[in-house]
DNA sequence: GTGTTTGGCGCAATCGTTTTCGTAAAAAAA
DNA sequence: TTTTTTTACGAAAACGATTGCGCCAAACAC
């Protein structure tokens, strides 16, 4: 079974026109007379000519098509992010491949080859929790294959990022938690490797510093898995549960550490906020009606897609080589709900 | 910028063999000798050769990639099914070109038309919210392309189709509330011209009935929208309360319209399931952490993903016109949770 | 009337691959 | 030795579109 649709040299044979002059007739040449550019549009129209993307990407050497990497599609901040880096691609004209690593290294690195062995002309890459090696991508790039990255970035390449403000985002998460008069707050974050986890302890360690209080490690758990894997989260958390002087409120780091967090909290029947409070980086479009609702650092997540599309499409466009690179930092916004609210003692 | 690779001319070239010699040995064929075979190999792979697709595709008239139409990736039940069509995709080495209708027949129509001239080999789709006319559709598929449903299915184009057991899910949520003692049981559900939705309702009436009771029209509110408009939704929600003989449960069709009215529900203060009851379609992951948490109509979205695709790929490798299709009804779960608990009266 | 310009179009190469067909040399059969 | 078969390879067309170049005829200049 397969999809026949009229090509250029069906329009030629049916006007008794070579097939250069149809080519050049549609694409309004000069070199046309109006008489027979008119009829050959209007040929082409009557019978929806199309021109077929894959002949032209072989001519032109260009896909007109990027490729995606995230970790994982089923998480609201990647959604959203896909639905802005879809809606300029689409505007311009690109299509956009998806591909998860669900926080695998290795499913990353067979995705981007996958990818560029596809042709795609340009990759946007939000690294998995596993990644803390790019060679792969350095590879590709090296080869000429435009990259950016957002969210998840690395500095190892040389190219366009765009993230949200994580350090302030956490910063403000933790100063609130503060201000509600919490004083043993703990981080559960990803993987030491990403950029995010980085960022957003460095919010999280001035904000405490910034309140004259010294940074405890042991409050501090790292989720090689970014939460993929509810076991290593459900760890942390009981490590957490188990100190002498548990923590009053706990700050998480990513979508899915807050939900499963949340989720692991009540299943213990453990009170938020009362015996422990939360606040989390979420983009959860439901974290309104969690139980409690949950106070979250949101990121600007639409906008960050559309942004590192566009700065990618630049670059793709772009006749000689950028030698100049965009880092945007975009602000986060602090939703402040029930999870957080300190509740007068009993 | 653009990337280069390596093509079988250069190996040609490099090895003093001509191109169709080469392509012939990378292929395996009888006509080339060992000797030279293991030459060309040795060479391919050290030079990480990977045969140009878009080249491919234009030869062989396929471009080993399949379009994929839904209403909205950043929804618990579409995200997993994509994760079902692309687990399956790769695996038989197709591209997943994902696209989404917002359900907006527009921008359906649009996607179908751009994912078929941009050379597609099928088409998966669930229908959007607006769509009651799939001529659009039926016209690509005349043409010879090949497309498969899953969940919003429509029958007006003889082809496979993947689904949710509806009705059954509805009967089972809806005897579920009866049983809990609830007796005004109202429905929100989409748009009147999707398939799910005549079969949720139906399952919802037969329960009625097969409790001995009357269903009332008055309880029955249709969002055209499915939800992605809140507004909508809203307003159906408010008539339901208005009502004098106001419904003590509601029964949601969908995901969004489930979380929606379960975060409107909230806003306005009224008591789950106190003062109303819920249950709802939805394949949401932090459903259990709602508040309170959500009775849920749970679809195998993974598997429907899963096995629309495999079908529609043997749909696209088949040899032979295919005849006779497939409608494959899957199973659902329904999770009692607490949002339809029949409290005591006080 | 000869030479030059220009308008309008077609030829053919090209992108990278696949595939049919032809053919030279080597091997086998006569 | 001659004929046939086999082996191993190359030439070329094709997929659909783009584009530089060449060509013919009409229009113009002189």
């Amino acid at each position: 079974m397969k999809f026949e649709a009229i090509t250029i040299k069906d329009i030629a044979k049916a006007l008794g026109l070579s097939i250069s002059t149809v080519s050049k007739a549609l694409h309004g040449s000069h070199e046309i007379s109006n008489e027979t550019k008119a009829q050959v549009l209007a040929y082409a129209k009557q019978y929806k000519y199309k021109p077929n993307p894959i002949a032209q990407s072989l001519k032109r050497g260009r896909s007109k098509s990027i490729g995606v990497i995230v970790c994982n599609i089923d998480n609201n901040f990647f959604s959203q992010a896909i639905n802005g880096i879809e809606s300029v691609a689409r505007q311009k004209d690109y299509n956009v491949i998806i591909t998860q690593s669900r926080e695998s290294y290795d499913r990353e690195v067979a995705n981007s080859e996958h990818l560029s062995s596809r042709s795609v002309d340009g990759l946007i890459i939000s690294l998995s929790a596993e990644t803390s090696n790019v060679d792969h991508l350095v590879r590709l790039h090296q080869k000429g294959l435009p990259i950016a990255f957002f969210d998840r970035v690395t500095d190892a390449i040389a190219t366009h990022q765009v993230i949200a403000d994580n350090y302030k985002g956490a910063y403000e998460a933790t100063r609130h938690l503060l201000q509600q008069g919490f004083r043993r707050i703990a981080h559960i974050t990803s993987s030491p490797s990403l950029s995010i986890t980085t960022e957003r302890l460095h919010g999280y360690r001035q904000a405490l510093e910034d309140a004259g209080m010294q940074p405890d490690q042991r409050y501090i758990k790292l989720c090689e898995h970014g939460g993929m894997i509810q076991e290593e989260t459900r760890q942390a958390l009981m490590q957490l549960l188990e100190m002498p002087d548990r923590p009053d409120a706990i700050f998480t780091a990513s979508d899915r550490l807050s939900t499963t967090t949340l989720s692991l909290l009540r299943q213990m029947r453990i009170d938020i906020p009362g015996q422990i409070a939360l606040v989390g980086f979420t983009n959860s479009i439901s974290a309104d009606i969690f139980n409690p609702s949950l106070t979250a650092v949101v990121q600007p997540a639409l906008e960050m897609g559309q942004q590192i599309t566009e700065l990618l499409i630049q670059l793709i466009e772009s006749k000689r080589p950028v030698t100049t690179f965009q880092k945007r930092i975009l602000d986060t916004e602090l939703k402040i709900r029930d999870s957080s609210l300190h509740l007068p003692r009993l």
